[in-house]
DNA sequence: GGACGGTAGATGCATACACATCTATATGTT
DNA sequence: AACATATAGATGTGTATGCATCTACCGTCC
């Protein structure tokens, strides 16, 4: 191993003992390393590890608008709508007009039932890769990461 | 409160009591949320969360190399290399040529030592804020996070 | 010294994310 | 009905992220 990857272990180290405990980049730098982990087991479906969230969503949520999706997934609705728009043009998600005109609800088509259903073999293989190295319980971690941002969001 | 906030807040709910209890999901959503709180409270530096970590970096790691660092923040080097060249346009940080003319190596410019060092007064409100909700000890949060992104990272 | 394989960044492309601002629609007031 | 105000998305801009691929440089082997 060259000693240049033994100075970047020791500058990680750094981060946690020399004073810039940053949770704000520590949460970012996990959900890259984490999300790498994802979009590996995921790449056969052609479906991204961001994408599973928002298709998991849409499929839990009849009925329901693009705002009111933004705020459940602690997402800004202009990132939220654009991120639709990708999956509309992939033929997974269709997104209709509401009631009020301005309104969009987005449904899975079936086409991305079906893509969806078979991300999720993918994915199930991610989360025990995942899993396998948090040694705490998982629905623990889950809950604390969701305590965490439905307490800061929009605070 | 209008209906279509108490039926965001069931769906988020859901995530953790319907099956798709996903740890990139629920990490992603948490680094957007916490991320949000960073960037207001540093807005006034005009440095955002995400270069705080680069800037920090950067500042503690003289002569390392891109590629280094990247393997330090668990960062795709093309990521750094173009998140660096915005600090650059900004006149906070340099990239020398190495001994290797191929690498480049990263320092902060003395403007840049000035922004950081005042952005980190805001850095400071914040990490207070998010710490107020964490039940648990700042530390210990953020060495699980880094040993999460140590034990998945490039495994 | 020249061909060759390997490495550090650079570049093209696509998606993710957020802020400011715009447009179209809805609603409330007179 | 006409106007003012508020709201749901859409759009422009800029940064963040990663993959595939390219280029320039390094070291080696003949």
């Amino acid at each position: 191993m060259p000693a240049s990857i033994l100075a970047g272990i020791d500058l990680v180290d750094k981060l946690s003992t020399r004073g810039f405990d940053c949770v704000c980049g520590n949460l970012r730098m996990a959900a890259r390393a984490v999300s790498s982990v994802y979009d590996r087991h995921l790449a056969p479906s052609g479906v991204q590890a961001s994408q599973m969230t928002v298709l998991w969503a849409v499929s839990n949520a009849q009925g329901i608008t693009v705002k009111e999706l933004a705020a459940c997934l602690a997402m800004h609705e202009t990132t939220l709508i654009r991120n639709l728009r990708v999956l509309e043009r992939q033929g997974w998600v269709a997104l209709a007009v509401g009631a009020d005109r301005r309104q969009r609800i987005p449904s899975l088509t079936k086409v991305g039932r079906s893509v969806f259903g078979k991300a999720l073999v993918c994915w199930k293989k991610a989360q025990a890769e995942v899993a396998a190295v948090l040694d705490e319980k998982l629905p623990g971690t889950n809950r604390k990461l969701l305590r965490l941002t439905r307490a800061v969001w929009r605070s």
